[in-house]
DNA sequence: AATCAGATTTAGAACTATTCTAAATTACGA
DNA sequence: TCGTAATTTAGAATAGTTCTAAATCTGATT
């Protein structure tokens, strides 16, 4: 289950403002990318796609802005063991993942979608909870 | 709960011929260190430990030999989000992990030592589980 | 003991993903 | 319109790990 925002230009702008992020060119446009189309992209995919929709752009803005982004709240980074690179996930709240092994794709699990019982040794203070589900989706 | 062994030289070479890998002088040090001493280290902790316990060693015979030993079986490799660096784990049964974010100590948690209750939607099938909790160790 | 083949070790280059640097460009407010 | 700060850029730098190919070691066979 996808966070498929659909937005507007303006929308975008107005989310950049928001959390105070200057809305350019080449911001809008990786918003566009990240926040509505990608799912769980690389920085390498947002730059691949951010060359084909842009007139020209460097490796560092894509950088910069990803970051600007997490930093401001609108994206989130995680890193799984399964690969060295980034991913960017335009889901901010509390969730898992599920990562079919054959595919290699990274699936959202919404915490309302899991039941988690979980205890603990006394002395650990558990602040957050990080859950990798690994395996392969149903045939069907 | 640290899985310390203590084993000597012999039973480090016994391991490893059991394993089906040669005790050379280099891979029975560092045997002593990750499945001894060691917890939770990183390739560069290693290395270090190496260089003050051997002669002389390079920093390829330490990547070699881990991955040698992770191979072999008697390593397990983590990737943690909070740092770019592999860890090694001389716990090679399935367990999870705690990590004080005060100190960035990793605890192995014994599957027995937690309870976890997980339901998840129907179309995914799950081989294994990645747990990492973060918080703090309790004061007292 | 000497030989040879294969395994291991080594120094250093290479690689990958990301960040840094410092100059050029752009945008915003006065 | 001007000046200052923010952003973008190319390319260098960095970190962690792997690769390469030469040197060394091992240990089985003679």
């Amino acid at each position: 289950m996808r966070h498929r925002m659909s937005l507007s230009t303006e929308e975008i702008q107005t989310k950049l403002l928001a959390t105070g992020v200057q809305p350019t060119l080449q911001r809008i446009a990786i918003c566009r990318y990240v926040l509505c189309e990608a799912d769980h992209p690389t920085a390498e995919q947002v730059k691949e796609w951010a060359e084909k929709n842009l007139e020209k752009i460097s490796q560092a803005t894509v950088y910069n802005t990803l970051n600007t982004l997490v930093d401001a709240g609108l994206l989130r980074v995680f890193k799984f063991p399964h690969s060295e690179k980034v991913i960017y996930d335009n889901n901010v709240h509390d969730h898992y993942h599920f990562l079919d092994e054959s595919s290699g794709h990274l699936y959202d699990i919404e915490p309302k979608d899991v039941s988690v019982e979980m205890e603990v040794p006394a002395k650990f203070i558990v602040n957050s909870m990080e859950i990798v589900l690994k395996g392969q989706l149903k045939a069907n």
